[in-house]
DNA sequence: CGATATAGTCGAAGCGCTTCGACGACGAGC
DNA sequence: GCTCGTCGTCGAAGCGCTTCGACTATATCG
């Protein structure tokens, strides 16, 4: 707990001297700053984060706001959070956690108690309560996720639409012109910002293309599967060769399952694409086309955004879409019928 | 953001006497307590967190280093994260995430930067690297599992040994004389600290009690259950009746399946105990018995002790397990050969 | 009834840092 | 040779709060 007059004292110099050669903010001698550095070293001396604070209008804190819902899935969303806190990390920033109740009137007291240069908002809902509050705030804010009324915020995301748009195209480009959607359930549509862009996406481009589409949102868990396999069986149906997965990792399992009761097989019967996951896709069996969320590319995003939010030239309100990438793993083959379209895009 | 001498001016009183009156520490007539609460209500006073921090020294920031590695079982750690924070914001404490790398490090860095006032340290491994360094820090700090070498080291979690051995007292009194074990993968034996405690448990009461036992540690995951059913089959030929399940939910719908497969049903065939469960055991078919692992329990604990490192009487070092609690819900039944014992120990 | 305790309030001294303005030294330009 | 600008350094003024000691007014006691 060294304080920064023994630096100075042990280094032979005055305790301005010591604070600009650690910030850097004015011109050091290199030799002055060779002796700084050795008495920092000396003494372990760690800057006291509360003076920092009071003297230099900033905390290095973010408030990352993350609900942690009973229904929150908790891989995905522990994801974000390692990804964020590691973001973070890259610019000596650390991350206060906000969680429950507390997601909310957490950003408030934060925010006007200084405890936080910029509110990172995690697991945003359609129709978000911080959306409002984040506008009132006098620090910046970056919504992960994109809340249907997203005026004025800063937010980032993977392009959900353009990403099932993408598993589309490759569906009709192997031939298959009856496909289906197996989403999350109605429940999270609702609470999630997300199913709903999937949902939109896979729609829009199966109409541009003329394919015929269905939509099934099973709920997860509950009686081991039942939901899902009625999902497909009636998909199946409805002539379905090709399928986007857009789901937690159980009920993909469950989807591979419920083919192969049928004895079909992925990808010579059936076609299958995984749109948004964030889970490994390639050890299923078989390993999954996927079009991945990754947590880190959105969060990376997210706190560069903060830090320039925190500068004279803050970045602009508005959506930043991340664009979706298409991994082949051989879970799509041609349809059936043989009549083949073009091949895939790109 | 209002400052304190605004609040004095309004309320007509010095700066002193409005910190007096928020903090409580000298008495104040309750006149002027009302119209310095009238104030900080009109002006939305908050004090700030630097200029509290560096006056006070103290925080109000416990750091939680939660390490989320990339074989964390996401949901069981959620609920413990979870559970630390809403434990905290009783004390009026915010709580500043350290994951991955800066798990270890951050410790390091946080106390010596007077980040925080005490660290929780999550996610424990039998010989985990925090344990010296949290003897070497200059703040208190708790751990929420025990490692191996806790001398000197505030622990809580937990009574994983007695839980065990309850879960073998409850199959013992049904009469089951051969019992099972499905445990966590070897791998986890190793990463987490509480694994070795269930086995432990599990031998010694089998032990006393003068039980057949073996113990399976199926690795998770994988070939879809693959392992899970190899291991109920090993345990069945065995001779086993009575199955103690310490193990992810996954595991758990496997090992049901499995039995199920064979033709066997719960509580007629085979009797199951679940230990150490986070997750729910009763929507399983059928519901499960249960000695849980509460969360909310250890961390309330984990954050009252936190709470009293900081103060003048500390509490003592050593290991504060919780006692195990028993659920029944039907998934154990009289052994089939008829040799009952006594009742189920209380 | 004077000595003493107690309640209620205030002023001022920090807490450990950042940053502004100033100043000396020195090289460049005229 | 003198002025000017730049570089490197320093002293001191805060940042907004907590807390110590002191002071007044009132209650308590022998």
């Amino acid at each position: 707990m060294a304080k920064i007059d023994e630096v100075a004292k042990a280094a032979g110099v005055s305790i301005s001297t010591v604070s600009y050669a650690l910030s850097g903010k004015r011109t050091i001698s290199a030799e002055t700053r060779r002796r700084i550095e050795q008495a920092v070293r000396e003494l372990d001396y760690r800057p006291n984060a509360g003076a920092r604070m009071l003297a230099g209008r900033r905390t290095n804190i973010f408030a990352l706001t993350e609900p942690f819902r009973a229904d929150t899935h908790a891989p995905a969303h522990m994801s974000f959070v390692l990804a964020t806190s590691i973001a973070a990390r890259r610019y000596d920033y650390d991350v206060l956690l906000l969680t429950d109740e507390e997601a909310t009137a957490g950003m408030r007291r934060v925010a006007s108690s200084g405890l936080a240069d910029a509110v990172l908002v995690l697991d945003v809902a359609p129709d978000d309560e911080r959306v409002g509050l984040a506008r009132r705030l006098d620090i910046p804010s970056v919504f992960i996720g994109v809340p249907n009324d997203h005026e004025g915020l800063v937010c980032v995301d993977l392009d959900f639409e353009a990403a099932a748009a993408l598993a589309v195209d490759h569906l009709a480009a192997a031939g298959h012109r009856s496909i289906g959607l197996v989403g999350h359930p109605p429940g999270a549509y609702l609470r999630s910002n997300f199913p709903p862009r999937v949902r939109a996406g896979f729609e829009r481009r199966a109409a541009e293309l003329g394919l015929d589409s269905s939509v099934e949102r099973p709920e997860a868990g509950g009686t081991r599967g039942a939901a899902v396999r009625a999902a497909v069986e009636a998909l199946l149906e409805r002539g379905v060769t090709g399928l986007v997965l857009h789901c937690d990792d159980a009920t993909h399992l469950a989807v591979l399952d419920a083919l192969a009761a049928r004895g079909l097989s992925v990808p010579g019967d059936v076609a299958v694409v995984s749109v948004g996951a964030t889970f490994d896709t390639t050890s299923f069996q078989p390993p999954l086309d996927v079009i991945p969320l990754i947590p880190q590319a959105s969060c990376d995003l997210a706190v560069d955004l903060a830090m320039q939010s925190m500068t004279p030239a803050p970045p602009a309100p508005g959506v930043r879409l991340i664009a979706p990438e298409y991994h082949e793993h051989g879970s799509v083959g041609e349809a059936a019928d043989g009549s083949v379209a073009a091949h895939p895009p790109d």
